[in-house]
This record gives structure tokens, sequence and C-alpha cells, in this order.
DNA sequence: TGATCTTTTGACCATTTGGTCAGAACGCTA
DNA sequence: TAGCGTTCTGACCAAATGGTCAAAAGATCA
């Protein structure tokens, strides 16, 4: 087997290399892309680095792997929001999905926060292709609704924005938000939800 | 003048340090603080590196001396949230600040959130001190508001994270923004702010 | 103008860090 | 169990980076 096919992933090499990514996950979410370093990932994987690296090419090459199956977990719960359906209801679970996803994914949240806030060097053709297509896509449902006098008419691209901002917040802010409310609230996710329910559906204006 | 008495700035010490000042902001709000170099800091700010550190102790010391000038910054939008006038006014006052800021300084804006992102290793305790007190403090006036039925009854504390969230996410993640939007939607933050107000005082749900 | 204090610089240093490599250890299967 | 491909490691390297220092250059003011 002389050509360039890579023969096929042994039982170890998939392991590992999940073994790797967890880690890398960990310490790229905790510290950004430069903070971390490989002796970190390999301490936290608990392998030696060059270890780590004939598993992966090279420090870039981790990042990348983490970070190309993250964009379909990210747009996933937006893919759920469903034509058929009451309007509501789905942008309700919109927001449910995202909220959940904050709670259960902080470090994937954060290893994406980060990326952006750098200006998203390695993930920039994503934003502007899929990402894009996938929100105007929903925002021409959202719009439908309007038209249809189902939600009130607001600009979908920014209540999408919106959406994204007051969930992901709760991951990528968590320390803010743990010193604000004392060290730990185990209710901030459950207030959350119901505060920014009553926000996005009825509003601040008195009844 | 034997003493430990720093004496007096001169003029050029005041002026060099300010260089430094905002070249530093730029460098560490666009890579985080260990993704930042004293090189390019220097080459930012047109100054050698050894003259950087002439001005400052240390590459930490650069990023505290614009930490602690941030925090205040922060923070007075909300303090200006007054008692007297209108509570609609006022919150609607407090989030067109918020949005101005991100629009104006969206470098300050990512220096704390790398910041907050990481931990806040270095501003842990102004989270728990002065901000914790002044959330509190404008939460309680808020909880007020709602006694008297002029606002809806809704967690003050996950109010103002939600205008955090949504406001700074026009700073923060502004790459993504105008990914979405088109390379450069000059109206973008007209259009939030507008969509904001809707949202937060009307609510999606149809008239 | 000269003396003194401040500012600037080039050369240099130690540490950290991403990455390489030769060979040893391991594990699968004929 | 022998043989061979896979996995793993210690030693090592070059570049990047935060920081130092002695001395030169520039201000300042009596």
């Amino acid at each position: 087997m002389a050509d360039g096919t890579p023969r096929k992933e042994t039982r170890i090499q998939a392991e590992k290399r999940e073994i790797i990514r967890e880690a890398a996950l960990e310490v790229f979410a905790s510290h950004g892309f430069r903070g971390a370093t490989l002796d970190q990932i390999a301490e936290v994987a608990k392998l030696s680095k060059p270890n780590l690296l004939y598993y992966f090419d090279s420090k870039e090459a981790i990042h990348a792997d983490l970070l190309a199956r993250l964009l379909d977990t990210w747009l996933d719960p937006l893919r759920e929001m469903r034509e058929d359906g009451d309007p509501i209801r789905e942008i309700r679970g919109y927001i449910q999905r995202k909220l959940e996803a904050a709670r259960d994914y902080p470090r994937e949240s954060r290893l994406f926060a980060n990326e952006i806030l750098q200006g998203a060097p390695r993930l920039l053709d994503e934003l502007q292709g899929p990402l894009r297509d996938l929100v105007n896509d929903k925002s021409d449902l959202m719009r439908r609704w309007m038209d249809d006098g189902k939600i009130a008419r607001i600009s979908p691209h920014h209540l999408i924005f919106a959406i994204w901002a007051v969930t992901q917040h709760y991951a990528d802010f968590d320390v803010q938000v743990r010193a604000v409310l004392g060290k730990d609230d185990e209710a901030r996710f459950h207030d959350a939800a119901e505060t920014i329910e009553k926000l996005f559906f009825s509003g601040l204006a008195p009844r």
C-alpha cells in the first residue's frame, strides 16, 4: 500500500485522538489558541508531547480539528426551527436549546467565543458561508411569520443576534455572572430562561 | 530626594505612557494577553522594546494599567440610571449608552471580554466587589419600579445580564455580525438599537 | 555653556515553546 | 512465539519572547 491513502484508523488511534480532543478543548477553551501550550494539553491528556504530535501534525491541526467539529453542533439548534408549528413555540424552543447548549457545553461556547473575539482568523469562511446561509434562510422564515401577523415585526437578523448574545453570555461570561449572583447560584440557568422568556415575548412594558 | 516617593511625572512620561496605553489596547484587544507580544506593542507604539519597559515595569504592568482604567468606564453607564425619571426611559437610556459604548469603544469591550473569557484572573476582585455592589444597588431600584407597577416583574439581575449581552455582542462578535449581514452594514448599530428596543419593551408577541 | 537628570538604544540573556528524530517498547497476527 | 507494523519516549533544536544593562543621546536649567 504505497499510495497516499491513509490506512484505516486503528482502535488505539481513535481512542487517543479522542482523548487529545477532550484535553485540547479544555485547554483551548480556557486560554485561547495562543495562550494554550502543547505541554498543557499533553499534561491534561496524560500523554507525552511527542506522543501528541504523533496523533496530530501540529498545535494548529488539533485546533482546526476542534473547530471543524464545532460549527455543526453550533448551528443545529437553529436548523431545528421549523416552518410548520407555532412561531412563538418555535422561537421559544430555539432559545431553550441554545441556553441548554450554553449550560451543557460551555467549553465549546468559549472555544468559539475566543475564536470570534480574535477576529475569527480560522473560521471566517465558515461564518460567511454556511452560517450566513442558514441565518438568511431562517430570517426569511421569520419574515413570513411576521407577514402573517404571527409575531411582531422586527429585524430577524438582529433577533437572532440577540438570542445568541443572551444565551452564550451564560457560558462565555460565566465568571462574571457568578461573581454578581454569588458563587454558586444553581438556579441561574432556570432564572435566565424565565427572564429571557418574559423579556423576549412580553417585553418590559407593564401590562 | 532619597525617599521612595516617585517624583512628579514629566511631560514626556505622560505622553509616552499614553502612546503605549493606546498601542497596548489595540494589541491586547485583538490578541488577548498571552497572544499579545511586547514586540507588537512596541511596533504599534513606534518605540523600541527596551523603551517600552522604561515606562512600564513589565507586560503585566501595562495590562494591569489598562484594566484598572477600564472598569470605571465600564460601569458609568449603569451608574447613570436614576431613581427619579421614568423607569422605561431610564432603562432605554442605559441600553442606548451601552450600545454606544460598544460602537465607540469596541477595543475596550474586547479587552474586557478577553479577560472574562479566560476566567478574569486579574479582575475577579473587581467583579465581586464594585461591580457586584453596583448591580445589586440598581437591582433594588428596579425592584421598586416593579413594585410600583412601572415595569413588568422580571429578575433585575438577569435583565442586566441581557442588556450587557445584547449590547456587547456588537463589539465582541463584530466579525460574526459583519459576516452575516454582509461586509459593511453601516446601519447595523441603528438597526440593533431599534430591534433591542422593540424586543425589550414590547416583546415578540403580536399586538 | 556646562552639569545633571531623563530618555533611548543595541547587544544580550534565560526561558518557553512548537516541533523533530532515532530508537525503544508494545501489540497484533501469521 | 517470531516478526513486523504501531505506539511511545528522551534528548534535542531553533525560534520567539519577556526582560536586563551599560552606555549613548537628548533635555533641562542654573
